[in-house]
RNA sequence: GGCGCCGUACCCAAGUGGCUAAGGGAGCAGUCUGCAAAACUGCGAUUCAGCGGUUCGAACCCGCUCGGCGCCUCCA
């Protein structure tokens, strides 16, 4: 089945034809650089990472462009509060902004142009459309005069009557028109500019993307992706000014994904209900690597369009379910192989009934929530497997299934000995103190070590006071002596440790 | 006021004209276990906000009502 997808510009699902075959060229919106990021930021660069891993893995030739928006009000405003220079302000959250995406395992997009790199591009873009007389100037303003162009509203769905009826913007007389819109904006003294034909000034919000993605992927490209909220007015403003000056059409295909809501309310800095991604990882008592993939799992839980409810309990779920797709991972590792059994076969029908179902999902429209239900469905499918009995081979290519499937959603890669199946942190001692044992403790201790500091100072004990415990009750056991190790147990339960006796003789232990 | 989206089990969430309404979390039961934990297995909506209509047939299409949300101002 061909990739579909929903188109919004047509809002119907589309088949997904490329310009150039096998070539797929997207531009997606990215940040203005003037704070943290928080999660609905990340929900978007997570969606279109996803689409970007989904387009590579199905073969295409992907040029993907995320732009930063680095010269804005908002920018200038945080600068003077601070009393930094505003190339400071937007040095940092740059920073923060890598430091955030790499956190969530989102792959660099191919370019990430920067507005203030751009200004020549602007400029010309802006002299061009001057030129075509669809832009005017005013007192070192520049304007893009919508009624100039006939489609304009038809990304949204709008018509200039009906925004004009219900205009709350405060109406600016020098416009021809209220929705024109600023292609340049004049500097005051003390703000920054650039020379141009019409005095120094910094460009408009909207004409930074259409200059970028013109320059990088051509007039015409197939993907302009960004949050739903961006339809109006940015994206149609870019659409205005990119048709008219190009004379072609812009992007083929839009995508827009939905909002993070708190309480069913959008996310946002103005209502003040937002998390930042640095807090989410900073509060979580897992490692950076596992508390990503967690969010990963999470945002990936609800489909891209729709939007998707923060709370408490989402990440926490979100981690119960990866911890039975790593639990099948770790078993398939553990268990007793059997070369000659039952199970060898039937997994070719599990394993190919898996594929189709995966490759559908994603090629209708990205339906990652389908997939991670096709992820669960697997799951059971290969526990039964494995009670008949797999061959090593067999197992093998189970694990390579698994990570070779949950590699376009950047989910199951990890080595399931660094991951933590409790739900609060977690460590293992050994039992029997061999080396096989100690090689795991390393493996569970570092996963804890990087866990972050705000765990160790909310311990009423010990790490080693447990162990030392468990030693004893360990002892005990060995010597049949079970009212003394209960006794152990029930010790340490007062302190809210939960002891797990494995199978191998070692025992493993969990707030 | 204009335009638009959503309402599926205790919670999250697929499904959008016809095969048993996926899957996860929580809960309950069983297997296993010295006891536990973990894991695995099994169980859960005669029903899809409500009402009316179209159809041989609707959670899915149409209309109305109720409830929630978004865009129209910067916003992923």
């Amino acid at each position: 089945m061909p990739l579909t997808l929903y188109n919004s510009r047509t809002k119907k699902k589309e088949l997904f034809l490329p310009l150039t075959p096998n070539q797929v060229k997207m531009y997606v919106c990215g940040v203005t650089v003037y704070d943290e990021c928080h999660l609905g930021h990340a929900r978007s660069a997570l969606v279109f990472d996803t689409i970007r891993r989904y387009l590579e893995y199905s073969g295409y030739q992907v040029t993907y462009v995320r732009n930063f928006t680095d010269v804005d009000d908002k920018i200038l405003q945080r600068a003077q509060n601070e009393g930094i220079p505003w190339t400071k302000v937007t040095e940092k959250y740059i920073e923060a902004f890598y430091r955030d995406m790499g956190r969530l395992g989102i792959i660099p997009p191919t370019i990430e142009p920067r507005a203030t790199h751009h200004i020549q591009d602007i400029v010309d873009m802006i002299a061009g459309l001057v030129e075509k007389h669809v832009a005017y100037e005013v007192e070192g303003d520049v304007y893009f005069e919508v009624r100039k162009f006939s489609q304009y509203g038809q990304l949204s769905g709008r018509n200039l009557e009906e925004l004009l009826a219900g205009a709350r913007v405060e109406v600016d007389h020098r416009k021809k028109d209220p929705m024109d819109f600023a292609l340049w904006k004049s500097a005051k003294p003390d703000e920054p500019g650039w020379e141009s034909p019409w005095g120094k000034g910094r460009p408009g919000w909207h004409i930074e993307c259409s200059a970028m993605s013109i320059k990088h992927l051509g007039p015409t490209f197939d993907i302009h992706g960004g949050g739903k909220d961006l339809i109006f007015p940015h994206h149609e403003n870019e659409v205005a000014q990119s048709c008219a000056y190009t004379g072609k059409e812009f992007a083929r295909y839009w995508i827009h994904n939905g909002f993070v809501t708190i309480d069913q309310e959008k996310m946002s800095k103005s209502l003040g209900n937002f998390f930042t991604i640095r807090e989410i990882f900073e509060k979580s008592s897992y490692s950076e690597i596992v508390t990503g993939e967690c969010l990963r799992y999470y945002l990936l839980s609800t489909h891209y369009r729709s939007d998707i409810n923060f709370s408490d309990q989402s990440i926490s779920e979100a981690k119960s379910a990866m911890d039975s797709i790593y639990g099948l991972i770790r078993r398939l590792e553990e268990f007793d192989t059997q070369e000659d059994s039952q199970g060898n076969e039937e997994w070719e029908h599990v394993s190919n009934h898996f594929a189709k179902k995966f490759q559908e999902s994603m090629d209708d429209d990205f339906n990652t929530p389908k997939v991670l239900g096709a992820f669960h469905e697997l799951r059971g499918k290969i526990n039964k497997l494995l009670g008949k009995g797999l061959s090593s081979q067999a197992k093998q290519k189970v694990k390579e299934a698994l990570k070779k499937f949950g590699e376009p959603l950047g989910l199951f890669q990890l080595n399931p000995k660094e991951w933590p199946f409790a739900a609060y942190g977690s460590a293992m001692i050994s039992g029997g103190g061999s080396l096989k044992a100690e090689g795991k403790k390393t493996a569970y201790g570092s996963a804890i070590i990087s866990g972050g500091g705000s765990v160790e100072t909310s311990r009423s004990v010990s790490s080693d006071w447990i162990e030392e415990k468990i030693r004893l009750r360990n002892d005990a056991r060995a010597q049949k002596d079970f009212s003394t190790a209960d006794t152990i147990r029930k010790e340490l339960a007062e302190q809210g440790i939960i002891l797990e006796d494995r199978p191998d003789g070692t025992t493993r232990w969990k707030r």
